[in-house]
This record gives structure tokens, C-alpha cells and sequence, in this order.
DNA sequence: TATCTGACGATAG
DNA sequence: CCTATCGCCAGAT
């Protein structure tokens, strides 16, 4: 691994996560090699299409403000709790 | 190279 | 619980 782009980086971490594994976008950035891009990683998710972005929320436990009911409805089809627009039990 | 944007994070009030 | 502000980073123009 020498410099895989960031968002190649990205794509790879939410490829590699289990069906009804939340994690926020602060985990996925540091998984990605980029500690604190948690910002950087919302804008891969937004150009880039082939991601569970429904599994990526906030570190509060938020769903996309973008789709919160496409995100929650996936959500709980995976087994994941959902209560109004915050993921239950995420940490 | 500079500036703006944005699906964020944390703290303060 | 909510809003506001600052700090953070990568990508686009």
C-alpha cells in the first residue's frame, strides 16, 4: 500500500463490513488510513454509489439527513435498531 | 496555488 | 434536546 486514494481506501473499508455493522464516519476514516477525515469520507459517499452508505451514520448515532428513511429502512431490513433518525446500540 | 464546499466531530451555551 | 461555532480533511473549480 503506498497511497491508494482516499476514496478507494474508503470503499474498501465499507465493502468489508458485515450486514448490520454500523459504524461512523470518524471508524471509517481511521480505518481508511486517514485519521479525522471523518468529513473526507462523507463526500466519497456521496460520489460514490457503490458503498453501504446506510451503514455509515455519525458519531451521534445520526442517519444520512439525506436519506434518513432510505438509511433507516435498510437499517432495520439488516437487523440494526433505528429509533427516529439515530441508530440504537452503536456503541 | 487559492478558495469553496460538504452525507463530520467536538465543545459551548 | 437543540443551535451555534471552530477545527478537521479531501475533492472540485
Amino acid at each position: 500500500m503506498t497511497d491508494d486514494s482516499f476514496a478507494a481506501a474508503v470503499v474498501a473499508v465499507l465493502r468489508a463490513l458485515p450486514a448490520g455493522h454500523v459504524v461512523t464516519y470518524g471508524e471509517v476514516a481511521a480505518e481508511a488510513g486517514h485519521p479525522g477525515a471523518a468529513r473526507a469520507v462523507g463526500n466519497v459517499l456521496r460520489s460514490v454509489d457503490d458503498v453501504p452508505w446506510w451503514r455509515v451514520v455519525a458519531s451521534t448515532g445520526r442517519v444520512n439527513p439525506n436519506a434518513v428513511a432510505e438509511a433507516t429502512r435498510r437499517l432495520r431490513a439488516e437487523g440494526v435498531e433505528v429509533r427516529g433518525e439515530r441508530v440504537v446500540s452503536t456503541r
